[in-house]
DNA sequence: ATTTGTTATGGAACGCGTTCCATATTATTG
DNA sequence: CAATAATATGGAACGCGTTCCATAACAAAT
C-alpha cells in the first residue's frame, strides 16, 4: 500500500507539501498541486485514517450501548442516532450487552483506550463506582450514572400519568398492571410509581405483574401473558411496555375479549409496533427522535470540551390515542 | 494521559519491556514485572489502541451497511451479527444508507483508510465496476456485487415456490401479489418470478402489484394497501413482504374479512413482527441467524488471507406455519 | 574453564500522517 | 532599490506502541 512518503517522493516533493495538500492548509503552488495530484492517482494513494487518527486522537468513532438491538425502543433509537451523528460527521459503533454479561466495562473502556470518541449508553449494569472513573465524554439515555454524565431522560412520571388517566376515562375497574424489576433502580420506574399512586387514588383495583430484570424476549413475555391468565385474574384495562401490551392483547383476542369493549390497552413506549397491530394499540409514544437528537447533541458538546456537569435533558412523552381505548 | 515511556520511566525499564509484558511476548522478569504494574496502576495507564492498530494495521471493526435500521429483516441480521463478530473478537460499525444517498461509497471507502478491517453489505446502490475496485474483504448479504464478491444468499426460488404452493394449498383463486422493484435486479426477485410461474402454470389469477424502489416505511405500505382496495380488486390470497402483509391484513381486518376465512396471507421474510400480529403470520421465514453466521465466517476467513473467488453460499427459506393460512 | 543456551533488558527503527520550523523564492510597498 | 510581506517547500520531530537487534548476565553442558 502506497504510503505519503511514495506520493512524496514520485511527485519529486517533500511529505510535508503532500500533506498541506491533502489538508488544505499552507502554501502549494498550483502546479505542484498537479505533480501531487497525478502521483495520487498513479499510485492510488488513499491516505491512511489510523495515522491520522493517531495524531489527532480521534476515531470519528461513537459506541452506542444499548441491551438489545431487537428491542423495538433502542432499534428506533439507534437508527435515529445512527442519522444525527451521521449529520454530525461521526460513525456509530453498535455494541449490545443482553448477550455477553460483562461487555458493558469492555465498551467502556474502548473510550480509555481511544477507539471510540465518545459513548451513548442505554445500559445501566456497572456500579456507579466505575462509571465515575471514566472521565471521557459519555452521555446516559434514561439512566442516571452519576451527577457527572449528563442524562436525556424523559418524563416518566407524566407518561405514567397519561396511561393511568388514559385507563381512567374509560372506565376501567380492574386493571393489570405490568411493572419492570424493582432490583434495578432507574428512572422509568417512575412511570409505574405515578400509575399506581393515581390508580390507588382513585381506589381501582390494580393487579401488578413484576418482570424480571433485562429480559426483553418474546418468549418470556408471552410466559408472562400466560402466567396472567391462567392465573384468572379478570381486567378490563392493562398497562405494559408495547410487545407485552400486544402480547396481553392478542392473547385476548385468541381468548373472543372484544378490544376496546371488554378490554382497553395502553402500551407504554409507542414505537412502530403498536401501530402495525389491529387494533392500532393506544400508546404513551417516548420521544425516541428527541432523545436521540439531545444525546447526540450533547455528546458533540461533550467532546467539544463542554463541561455538562450536573446536566440532565428532560423530555415529554405523550399519549397517542389508537382503537385499543374508546374515548 | 500517560503513554508506554511514561510508564517504562517510573518504573526504570525500557519501553520494549514494558510493551513485552503487555503483550505477553517475550521474557520479563518477575521482578520486572511487578515495578512495571505498579507504575501502570500509578499512572493509570491505558495503553493506546490507536498507535498499536497503526502498527498492525487493523482495527479490529467490522463495517455493517444495510439500507435501513429499521426494517425488521435487518434488525434482526444486525442483531445476530453483532453477536457473532463479538464472538470473533471484531466490534461492529452499523451504517445505514437509505437517509443519506451517496453513504455507501463513503462506507466503503473506509476499507481503503484503514478504519474498518472489512464490510458485510446489504445495499446494492452502486455500480459493479466500483466494487470491483476495492480489493478488500466484502461479503455481500443476498447480493450479486460481482465475481470477487462472495454472496451469502438465499434460496429465493425455492422461497417463492413454499409461498406458491402454500396458497395454492389453501385453495386460493385470485392472488394478491405485491413485488418489489425490477428497476434494480436482485438475486431475492427469484422469489416473484417463482411465484409467478407457478401460479401462472396453475392457471391462478394473480394481481401484482409492484412496488417502488427502496422504500420500506410503513406510510407507503399503507398507502400502497389502500391503493389496492380502493381500486376493489378481489383476492382470496395474499402474498408480501412481512410489513405489508401485515398491513395488508389489518386493513382486511377492518373490513370485516375474516383470516384466513376469507383471505389467507402467506408473507415473506418471517420476521418477528409475523409473530406479533393476531393471527399469527404464515411465513416464508429466512434463514438469518445463518445469514449472519455465515456471512460473518467467510468475513473472517477473508480477513484471515483465505481466496473466495466466486463463493457464494445458498441457505434455504422454509414456510413457518401461523394462522393466516388453515392446511 | 569454555562453550552453548536461556533469560533479560534497553533502545532504535518503524508504521504513517501532521505540524512546525527553517529556508528560499517571488511579490509588494515605500 | 531595499525592506517587508506573501508564497512555497523540505524535512525533522512527533503521536504511541511494536518489534527486532545488540548486549549482558547467568545457568547448564562439555
Amino acid at each position: 500500500m502506497a504510503g505519503i512518503k511514495d506520493v512524496a517522493k514520485r511527485a519529486g516533493v517533500g511529505v510535508g507539501t503532500v500533506s498541506r495538500m491533502l489538508n488544505d492548509s499552507g502554501y502549494v503552488a498550483g502546479e505542484t498541486r498537479e505533480k501531487i495530484e497525478v502521483a495520487m492517482r498513479e499510485l492510488n494513494y488513499t491516505p491512511n485514517e489510523l495515522a491520522r487518527n493517531l495524531y489527532h486522537k480521534r476515531t470519528g468513532i461513537i459506541a452506542v450501548i444499548v441491551p438489545s438491538v431487537s428491542n423495538p425502543f433502542f432499534v428506533e433509537f439507534v437508527d435515529y442516532v445512527e442519522h444525527e451523528l451521521y449529520e454530525a460527521g461521526y460513525k456509530m459503533m453498535l455494541c449490545s450487552t443482553v448477550k455477553e454479561s460483562n461487555a458493558e466495562l469492555e465498551y467502556l473502556d474502548m473510550l480509555n483506550r481511544h477507539i471510540v470518541d465518545g459513548v451513548i449508553t442505554g445500559v445501566h449494569s456497572l456500579d456507579v463506582e466505575e462509571y465515575k472513573k471514566i472521565r471521557k465524554p459519555i452521555v446516559a439515555l434514561d439512566r442516571y450514572l452519576g451527577e457527572h454524565i449528563p442524562v436525556v431522560a424523559v418524563n416518566h412520571k407524566e407518561g405514567g400519568r397519561l396511561a393511568a388517566e388514559a385507563l381512567i376515562r374509560e372506565g376501567c375497574k380492574k386493571i393489570l398492571h405490568f411493572r419492570g424489576s424493582t432490583a434495578v433502580e432507574s428512572p422509568y420506574h417512575e412511570r409505574h410509581y405515578e400509575f399506581e399512586r393515581i390508580m390507588k387514588e382513585h381506589r381501582i383495583c390494580t393487579y401488578t405483574y413484576e418482570l424480571e430484570w433485562n429480559r426483553f424476549d418474546a418468549g418470556y413475555y408471552r410466559e408472562a401473558v400466560g402466567d396472567v391468565f391462567s392465573k384468572g385474574f379478570d381486567f378490563d384495562g392493562v398497562f405494559a411496555v408495547d410487545w407485552l401490551a400486544i402480547e396481553c392483547m392478542n392473547e385476548a383476542i385468541r381468548r373472543h375479549l372484544k378490544v376496546p369493549g371488554d378490554v382497553k390497552f395502553v402500551a407504554y413506549d409507542g414505537t412502530f409496533i403498536t401501530e402495525l397491530v389491529e387494533p392500532k394499540m393506544t400508546a404513551v409514544v417516548q420521544p425516541i427522535e428527541s432523545l436521540a437528537k439531545e444525546s447526540v447533541r450533547i455528546l458533540c458538546d461533550l467532546i467539544g470540551g463542554k463541561d455538562y456537569k450536573n446536566k440532565q435533558v428532560m423530555l415529554e412523552a405523550q399519549l397517542r390515542k389508537g382503537n385499543t381505548t374508546i374515548v
